[in-house]
RNA sequence: GCCCCCAUCGUCUAGAGGCCUAGGACAACACCCUUUCACGGUGUAGACAGCGAUUCGAAUUCGCUUGGGGGUACCA
């Protein structure tokens, strides 16, 4: 037995930001390890030297945490079968491609790129599927050392047998293949580092992990992979593999449609517990059709059997959707917390943390993102720009006529009382609603306009509590 | 080209032979509520890709077609 308790991992390449897509992978082990009490490693997997950077890694990891999806054991964390990072690992996987070769599961290929390449177009030409040649499956010993002592630096590759694999997905269920069609694939690269299919098993091998759960663009992997576990002797772990999120236009989810890592929508404003619940939704759905759950519920609901095995497209408007309750229901503490950042524009410190928290709570309503606050806001840290629509309203008779009776009035509001000046508002309308036969939406929009510049904001009273006598008069009296 | 995966409203999905004249959510539209935007509420519109087969009966099973996606590297 491998292990008996279930132990899943997260392997991301640092050759780019925590994409979206790797979150939900990540999400979906995690998921599946809280519900089984399993463990949830993170192993990075940057046997490309020149295509991983130490940035990423840290973006990464960064975003991971973001998101709350804390590992088990990982390069940071330890854990007793580290390292977790494949650049340390380089001494492991020479020993077993070795022990492969010394099986017979493996040998030597001295064919350069170019030989390589060639064979690709011949194939091509012919109209044929690529397979490796074998033209150094068969050199002998003396031939082998003679092209070693020219200096040529061999790569070794898996010899692969024809025989029906099947394997049981969890996900997708049985998937069957002819390796006959798959060419000895290489396992070392001349340099002396692995290559993916063979680091990704050896490791998987030593970590113990018991159930791989990834994206369906490494389904045409697994073949491979479960052929390297049997030759090395190992258990195969079970598979799962998840419909991949695609753009709106069907297409791969790249940067042209817009942000693809979780710290571009972190940016944008998208609350971290929002992208996890929509990013589980899609391929996932509650057994009690509530959407809005946070992880600890969706763990206990979840089953990965009922995962969906088609792709699906990432479309905004859903996710606005789910942002938006998020900002309506969050911690108004913790709300201000994440709010603030995107209010650097402004001066807040001439506003105490309570009255700060009170902005939030009073414009927090209608906004989807974070970012929607600085536009919100505006009015209660600067004096008010007056939109094309307000200065219409503001020249009419009506708000003229409202506009001065609210002038003298505004005088006894007890500004500190917010429902005193909600009462008052209520007179107001009342007021003008009798005597002069005006809306009270009308008689509303000449105080709105004239203290904010808009037709739109937050509750009137709130403003007017917010903002305080002093400066509510002086916003009256300029012209 | 070859191999593999997938296919229910615009989107995310429920549905595992009769409970489906296909349910929910987002978006859209209408109305209600209302000091604006919004929230909330009530409605409307909107889908089983096509064709065959199995069956008394198919969105659900099978086959083909079409469409979409993935893979086909000494990238991961």
């Amino acid at each position: 037995m491998i292990s008996d308790k279930v132990r899943v991992r997260i392997a991301p390449s640092p050759s780019g930001n925590l994409h979206i897509g790797t979150a939900r992978t990540a999400l979906f082990n995690y998921l599946f390890a809280k519900k089984t009490g399993g463990e949830y490693v993170l192993r990075i997997e940057d046997t490309d030297l020149d295509r991983s950077s130490e940035a990423y890694k840290q973006n990464i990891f960064d975003s991971l945490k973001a998101l709350g999806l804390n590992w088990d054991e990982g390069p940071d964390v330890g854990g007793q079968y580290g390292p977790y990072k494949q650049s340390e690992r380089f001494d492991i996987y020479p020993k077993f491609a070795q022990m492969l070769i010394d099986k017979g599961y493996a040998y030597e290929c001295f064919c350069s790129n170019e030989d390589l390449d060639k064979e690709h177009e011949e194939a091509n030409a012919k109209k044929i599927p690529y397979k490796y040649s074998r033209k150094c499956l068969n050199l002998t010993k003396e031939e082998r050392d003679a092209l070693k002592a020219k200096g040529i630096v061999p790569s070794i590759r898996f010899k692969v047998d024809s025989k029906e694999l099947v394997f049981h997905d969890l996900v997708k269920g049985e998937l069957k293949f002819d390796t006959s069609l798959i060419g000895d694939f290489a396992i070392m690269k001349s340099n002396g580092t692995p290559t993916y299919n063979f680091a990704v098993v050896v490791d998987d091998m030593l970590m113990k992990i018991t159930h791989v759960i990834r994206g369906e663009d490494h389904i045409s992997n697994t073949p491979k992979q479960i052929l390297i576990y049997e030759a090395l002797g190992a258990e195969v772990p079970q598979f799962g593999h998840l419909g991949m999120i695609l753009a709106p236009d069907r297409s791969k989810l790249s940067k042209r449609h817009g942000a693809t890592a979780v710290s571009d929508f972190i940016k944008q404003g998208y609350l971290t517990d929002a992208l996890l619940n929509f990013v589980a939704m899609l391929g996932w759905a509650p057994s009690d059709g509530v959407e809005i759950k946070n992880v600890d519920e969706i763990a206990a609901d979840f089953r990965i059997g009922e995962l969906s095995s088609s792709n699906s497209i990432f479309e905004y408007e859903k996710l606005n959707w789910m942002n938006g309750q998020y900002i309506k229901k969050m911690d108004i503490s913790r709300l201000t917390d994440l709010a603030l950042p995107f209010l650097d524009c402004y001066d807040t410190s001439k506003y105490s943390r309570e009255k700060l928290e009170h902005i939030i709570e009073v414009t927090r309503e209608p906004i989807t993102l974070l970012k929607d606050l600085v536009y919100d806001t505006q009015y209660f840290f600067e004096k008010p720009v007056y939109e094309e629509d307000s200065k219409e309203i503001l020249k009419s008779d009506l708000s003229k006529t409202v506009l001065e009776k609210f002038k003298k009035d505004v005088l006894e509001y007890d500004f500190d009382n917010l429902e005193d000046v909600h009462n008052k508002l209520a007179d107001l309308r009342a007021y003008f609603k009798e005597n002069h036969g005006f809306k009270p939406k009308e008689t509303m929009w000449a105080v709105r306009c004239k203290i904010t510049g808009r037709t739109r904001g937050a509750d009137m009273a709130a403003i007017l509590n917010i903002l305080g006598k002093e400066e509510v008069i002086e916003r009256l009296s300029a012209v």
